[in-house]
DNA sequence: TGTGAAACTATTCCGTT
DNA sequence: AACGGAATAGTTTCACA
């Protein structure tokens, strides 16, 4: 399905999707011709989903990651709906993942500073009735590359 | 410092940065070159780092997610750089975090599936001394959406 | 800032391997 | 089936109002 030139292609958008064409033609050697049609490819077959800008978070004032693990309380059958709604609705939530084992759930959310985290904590609790949440505050991103893993980087 | 249509357009490029400056233009009711200008100094200032591919996690044959929080066993001091050393190393390994409290290290890792996940979960322990290593399989993704909040969504 | 022209970049076509 | 080169189409940037 994907080949060599496939992968490095990937790779390097990965990095920098705004990378002229000639530039990534020549890394991966090929005309900007033939890599504008793989590129092209790549998309349609859905390999590409989207290209996105990622913003500073110390200019953007969001500095802080704060990961939330919570236990439900399931007293009510329509919580997971009400859950959901939440998550659209906050925007310092950015990744929420029900995990294996017990009912569990952890979220990432980003952040000004601690006052910050207290009014989105306050509105995920005042929302659903948890058993139990317990906040990890990030003090330092060791490493935080979009990229997934390509075999071929 | 940003003004609101700082804010429309950067939230718009951290939806979308393939857009055409004329469609993005329009959405911020500005011309074209107003707007190119304008990205221009949000580059250049800072606020935009880079633009990034997005690429299907199914399709590239990595759906699953892993969280691993680590305890360290600190018996030499050249640990935090043999530490860091790995993180660069392993191209699964997507994020890293220092956590507060106690010296806690919260990695999120991308793999195709449980046996890929051992692989990298025996690099990992094969380089450094931990004292403990529990992981938490995401069974499912609610939400994943890299967009910081910018307060003018 | 907006308009329009110029410069640049990307895509499609076509002949070739 | 996929490539490279040339022609075309589209996008961005610049000069100027």
């Amino acid at each position: 399905m994907l080949d060599d030139r496939d992968r490095r292609l990937l790779a390097w958008l990965q990095r920098d999707a705004d990378m002229p064409l000639s530039d990534l033609a020549e890394r991966v050697h090929l005309s900007p011709s033939a890599c504008s049609r793989r590129v092209a490819r790549l998309k349609e077959e859905g390999y590409i989903r989207r290209s996105v800008a990622v913003l500073d978070r110390d200019k953007m004032q969001v500095p802080t990651t704060v990961f939330v693990m919570i236990k439900m309380a399931q007293h009510k059958a329509d919580w997971p709906d009400r859950f959901r709604e939440s998550l659209s609705d906050i925007a310092e939530i950015v990744e929420a993942h029900r995990l294996a084992g017990s009912l569990d759930y952890l979220l990432k959310i980003v952040v000004g500073n601690m006052a910050h985290y207290d009014t989105v904590y306050k509105r995920i609790i005042s929302r659903i009735e948890l058993l139990d949440v317990s906040s990890c505050i990030s003090m330092e991103t060791l490493k935080d590359d979009p990229a997934l893993p390509t075999a071929y980087a």
